[in-house]
RNA sequence: GGGCGUAUAGCUCAGCGGAAGAGCACUCGGUUUACACCCGAGCGGUCGCAGGUUCAAAUCCUGCUGCGCCCA
């Protein structure tokens, strides 16, 4: 603390200008070790394990939000005392960092298989570091309170580590295995992806309606897939279906080839689609795949990998989009095609990756057992070790973590985590743990790489060293929030509860998990390449400055809901740190201080004990919503208090008082440095980068990071301040809606005589309420030319002014009748409920009583309203 | 097809049983010694539609319609 003696002035430059501080603040903080978590420290632990964005992404909005979301809720803790942990880093994102280092092999006219599994690795660690993890340097720029020294990667050793031995001890429990199945096989990227790596759109295709057979033992099949008619094995129809069940058992040629396939009944067939009969191709769709397991059907293959057609013929060599047409008009000149229906729109799945059309593609992967997981997973949730918030979400994930099909983990990618299973003579298969050698000669290790999201899911323990058992995972396992947007709870959040739990002895990976809502524009569209729609964070970190951007963000953050985000959302929280840093001025221009103790509430002025109140009432608020993971709310109540009761009143009723002199002054510099300093405490996990400037030069401490909380004290009722600040504002509104209608510039002073103010209590507000309304003191030769009574919760104040004989009266007329007119209906609104006797039977005793004392107040209002009007 | 959510001022959203709110936009007036990124005043809504429950419904229930999301 300071000894400064108020008044002060201040070296506050006139204007906030974050992008000349806010570098260099950050590297401070970062250099004064201050988000650096201490596994000594015998504080409690608050941890967030950073979602690891991906090593080739760059900072959208999404992050951007969520990473403010991170940054508050670790920035209070860290403040309310707790050793704070918020570990960053990225995942090695398998698919797309290999696309983008063959992207970059391709221009010098080489292929990964040119290079050879080990140097194409190599070339990927090269690009990491020259290209990769741009987005660390954009969370300094949003101010991310990270602790650097414990950044990680998923390919890092340590996490490498963790990988092989969850993989090892799922093994060995029976939890993976190897299976030939219909898989989602991208002919782009060459490599299986699971369920959640495809996207489904409704696209235009055709749905072709093919005649099998010939006479009564023929039979239509549509399909939207003509080509993979090259592969069927069956027609299948429902057992029960009348049309069809004298075709039952026997068998059709199927043309274009010189098979004959078996007509079989399956329970699965929806006989009111279509025909009721579909083709069934096991090789290349699911559906026909179970099919053909429940009646033995053989699966004829008929695409490569790059789903090229591999059937001699006429259409070996065709891409499975030219073979399509190709086949069709093949069977139009068999006369087989029966209907064509173009455009047909139906749910396409895409590779997430690339976009490619994906091919279901019979094959031999490792897949995860999920079913015991799943269901410790959705276990957690329901005893409440882990909560979900809003809890409206937790259906969704109680759905997906109930119906969950089993995870194929293999990708045929070379950069990744490598499977650590070997094969050997005869069939020998052996998994290979962290701390075991491979064997030797004659085994080779499996080719395929783990799916990313395998290593991600580890990540809140993989992280603090597990599997070694380290002081770091003692303290901060389990993490105390996971904040991450609705749309990946399945991608992520169930798959790490699944491991958390399988791995760490059933602990949950974490104890809250906070969803928020996806970033759309202006308008509420999703924001996306195509619709040109997108904003980039980094103009708004330019533009703006952090703390505006950080803020736009965290007020449109309702839990689980969408937000809107638009140019003007950060304009107007640019301007809010305007008013905090103008308003930070003033107060440090007339000696706002915390160096001074605030003064017992009996020395206090009404105005002093009103914000003061409102002060608690917002530590208290704030504080709750802090709590419900509430950003929108407490961000609006930081905004309203500071900007409309702080500054739009209390500033200015301050300035009166400062005008006084004395101890008076002293008491007010008192307040508002208390005032101020709360206000910069609470704003400071939202915003802070101009809260660290601006109380540093208010208490002149080392850093409000690693200043304590405001502590919700007791919210003091003082009924008394609150309705003479009440009736004081009425007043002032009153006086200067009466000069706009007047059409009294707002500037110019108006002498006038002020009556009924002391009965009213309001005597010590008299000044207070001139300097705000412009009204002088009358002086010589005061002549009213118009008043105006004001109803104030303690009693009516009359105010005659002097307009220099010039009054509209037919505006004044116009307001009269219009506040008549709101009275009148407040009146009869009362009376309407009032002579309900069912009302005033059944309705509680202060509604009642609330009700006559509005019926009271509107008939005064309107009795002196007339008066008025007839006097005119 | 199944499930979930939502419909409130021009736009984006709060409110979720007892007087319709905010931000932005808009209109008018302003060199008021912190702030024009500002100040003051104002305009703007039968709370999607139709029923029901209740003394009382934007708020609870039912149906309908529109929109959105997830899953198949």
């Amino acid at each position: 603390m300071t000894n400064t003696e108020a008044p002060r002035t201040t070296d506050l430059p006139t204007a906030w200008d974050p992008a000349a501080v806010e570098g260099r603040l950050y590297q401070g903080w970062v250099d004064a070790g201050y988000f650096t978590a201490d596994v000594d420290s015998d504080r409690p632990s608050y941890t967030i394990a950073l979602p690891p964005p991906n090593v080739t992404g760059s900072l959208h909005m999404g992050h951007a939000l969520n990473h403010t979301i991170m940054d508050a809720l670790t920035r209070r803790r860290r403040m309310q005392g707790y050793e704070v942990l918020w570990l960053p880093g990225m995942d090695h994102a398998g698919i797309a960092t290999q696309n983008a280092v063959e992207k970059d092999l391709a221009t010098e006219g080489k292929s990964r298989h040119d290079l050879g599994r080990e140097a194409f690795i190599e070339r990927v660690w090269d690009w990491k570091a020259e290209y990769g993890g741009k987005i660390l340097g954009q969370m300094r720029r949003l101010g991310d309170g990270v602790d650097w020294s414990r950044e990680r990667f998923t390919m890092d050793d340590g996490l490498s580590k963790a990988v092989q031995t969850i993989f090892k001890k799922l093994f060995d429990d029976g939890l993976i295995y190897r299976a030939n199945r219909i898989i989602n096989w991208c002919p782009r990227c060459l490599t299986a992806l699971s369920d959640i790596e495809v996207d489904h759109s409704d696209d235009d295709g055709e749905l072709v309606s093919i005649r099998y057979g010939d006479g009564e033992n023929s039979i239509v099949v549509a399909t939207t897939r003509a080509e993979t008619m090259l592969g069927d094995t069956a027609v299948a129809v429902h057992p029960d279906d009348e049309r069809y069940k004298h075709l039952i058992g026997k068998e059709v040629p199927l043309p274009l080839t010189d098979r004959v396939i078996p007509i079989v009944a399956d329970e699965h067939v929806d006989p009111s689609f279509g025909t009721g009969a579909v083709k069934v191709t096991p090789a290349h769709d699911p559906n026909d795949f179970e099919i053909g397991q429940r009646h033995q059907l053989p699966s004829i293959t008929i695409l490569d990998e790059h789903a090229v057609v591999t059937v001699h013929g006429p259409f070996l060599g065709m891409d499975r989009f030219e073979a399509r047409p190709a086949v069709v008009a093949a069977l139009r000149e068999e006369g087989r095609i029966v209907a064509e229906k173009r455009p047909y729109v139906h749910s396409v799945g895409h590779c997430s990756r690339c976009g490619t059309v994906v091919e279901p593609r019979l094959s031999l992967q490792w897949w995860v057992k999920v079913e015991p997981l799943a269901r410790a997973a959705g276990d957690a949730v329901r005893d409440g070790r882990t909560q979900i918030h809003p809890p409206e979400l937790a259906k969704r994930y109680f759905d997906w973590v109930d119906n969950m099909h089993d995870w194929t983990i293999s990708r045929q990618l070379w950069w990744g985590h490598r499977i650590p299973v070997w094969y050997g003579p005869n069939d020998k298969v052996m998994c290979v743990g962290p701390d075991e050698e491979p064997p030797g000669e004659g085994w080779t290790q499996d080719s395929d790489v783990l799916d990313t999201w395998f290593s991600s899911a580890l990540w809140p323990f993989s992280t603090l060293g597990w599997p070694d058992q380290t002081k770091a995972l003692e303290k901060f396992y389990p993490t105390s929030v996971l904040s991450t947007g609705y749309d990946i709870l399945f991608f992520w959040v169930a798959r790490m509860m699944m491991f958390g739990l399988y791995a760490m002895d059933e602990v949950q990976p974490f104890d809250h998990v906070y969803l928020h809502g996806l970033i759309r524009d202006a308008q509420g569209k999703k924001m996306s390449k195509s619709s040109g729609n997108g904003i980039d964070p980094l103009d708004w970190l330019d533009r703006y400055g952090a703390d505006a951007t950080r803020f736009t963000l965290a007020r449109g953050a309702n839990p689980g809901s969408d937000m809107a985000v638009a140019e003007e959302w950060a304009a107007g929280s640019r301007n809010f740190g305007t008013k905090l840093w103008n308003a930070s001025r003033f107060a440090l221009m007339n000696g706002a201080t915390t160096a001074l103790e605030v003064p017992s509430r009996s020395e206090l002025t009404d105005a002093d004990r009103w914000i003061l109140d409102l002060e608690a009432k917002l530590v208290s608020d704030v504080d709750g919503l802090f709590e419900d993971f509430q950003f929108a709310k407490l961000c609006d109540e930081l905004y309203h208090f500071t900007w409309d009761e702080f500054c739009d009143w209390y500033l200015e009723l301050a300035k009166v008082q400062l005008a006084e002199g004395g101890a008076r002054a002293d008491a007010t510099r008192a307040v508002l440095g208390k005032v101020l300093d709360t206000i910069l405490r609470l704003l400071h996990p939202v915003m802070p980068f101009i809260t660290e400037v601006l109380w540093k030069e208010l208490t002149g401490g080392e850093s409000l990071v690693i200043t304590s909380w405001p502590t919700a004290g007791e919210v003091t009722a003082d009924t008394v301040a609150a309705q003479r600040i009440e009736g004081i504002q009425k007043l002032v509104t009153e006086v200067r809606r009466f000069r706009s209608d007047q059409g009294v510039k707002p500037g110019q002073r108006v002498p006038a005589r002020l009556s009924g103010v002391a009965e009213a209590g309001l005597g010590e507000l008299e000044a207070s309420a001139r300097s705000l309304a412009r009204l002088t003191e009358p002086e010589d030769g005061f002549a009213a030319s118009a008043s105006l009574e004001v109803s104030t919760p303690t009693g009516t104040v009359t105010v005659e002014l002097d307009l220099s004989g010039t009054v509209d009266v037919e505006a004044e007329r116009k307001r009269l009748t219009k506040d008549l007119a709101v009275a009148e209906k407040e009146l009869q609104q009362c009376e309407a409920k009032l002579n309900n006797p069912k009302f005033t039977e059944k309705a509680p005793a202060d509604v009642v009583e609330k009700i006559k004392s509005r019926r009271a107040v509107a008939v005064a209002d309107i009795e002196r309203i007339k008066a008025r009007l007839a006097a005119m």
